[in-house]
DNA sequence: TTGCATCTACGAAGAAATTCGTAAATAGTA
DNA sequence: TACTATTTACGAATTTCTTCGTAGATGCAA
């Protein structure tokens, strides 16, 4: 069984999802996303010890060849997605990640796209091969 | 517009859970199923102030005709799930919620009455008619 | 009416998450 | 070399969330 990821704060995922969009990133880089994302000045000591918290939890790796570290996101994105969906499956939702997909879908109308996306995966677990869907997903890119 | 809701923390989640599994609780009967839950003894004032801040902060509602209050879960599980599910598809999924529900049913094998629910939905949806679906979704009872 | 059990209100301790200031190290450059 | 800019490390202040203790009110039973 894999270790549990450490579960990761909103904060934490806000930087998560900056390494992700950008690549590995330097101290000075996630200060400068994190105050474009929030419209207000976040220091540069303060993206610096997140990252250092964030690594000695394991979210992140960082890269000391150079002086200026490079920090990287340590799990794929869709791994954390799944295991914060998993989290909130059974925080409301009595662990029915089903459910949780129909409430996702009406809560916001989905793009034609992943609505087909969709179809294939439901038509892939009808035949109940104990395969892995996860081929079936796209990347998230987010909108910043 | 309707009022943006206060997002609940993790303990407050597990507050509206009780509420909503069992209708109008007193405070006693929230601090016992909270001890169940965590299978660790959590105080009544614990959960009185608990259950305070979320009347404050509109999360709940209470019947003060008698001594002992009785509170309810302000809004129903449905409205609140699909805020909560609104706020983490922007936490982390670039706001597809489409994408959401694909990794939700990849994270774990969802139930065939579930897939049945979602192949209706997704047919409902491609008749593009601008209802709401969410006669669609099923009541969430929680495995305790 | 008195005493006991139970309730609400509320302040504050404790814990977790976030932010920042300062010191020391290092690299580049005048 | 000595000055400046930038970096890491780290402690501590701040804020938010959670838990609990105590005081005072209220109802009920002896």
């Amino acid at each position: 069984m894999a270790k549990r990821i450490e579960k990761p704060t909103e904060t934490e995922l806000t930087i998560l999802n900056i390494l992700w969009d950008h690549g590995p990133c330097r101290v000075r880089e996630v200060a400068e996303q994190m105050t474009k994302e929030r419209d207000d000045e976040v220091g540069y000591t303060t993206a610096l010890k997140m990252l250092q918290l964030m690594f000695e939890k394991g979210l992140v790796s960082r890269d000391e060849t150079e002086r200026s570290h490079q920090y990287s996101a340590r799990h794929p994105r869709e791994r954390m997605q799944r295991d914060v969906l998993k989290h909130l499956a059974d925080k409301i939702f009595g662990g029915a990640t089903g459910e949780l997909a129909l409430q996702a879908l009406s809560a916001r109308k989905a793009s034609p796209t992943e609505l087909k996306k969709l179809r294939s995966l439901l038509d892939a677990m009808e035949t109940k091969n104990p395969v892995s869907y996860t081929h079936l997903t796209l990347p998230t890119k987010r909108i910043v």
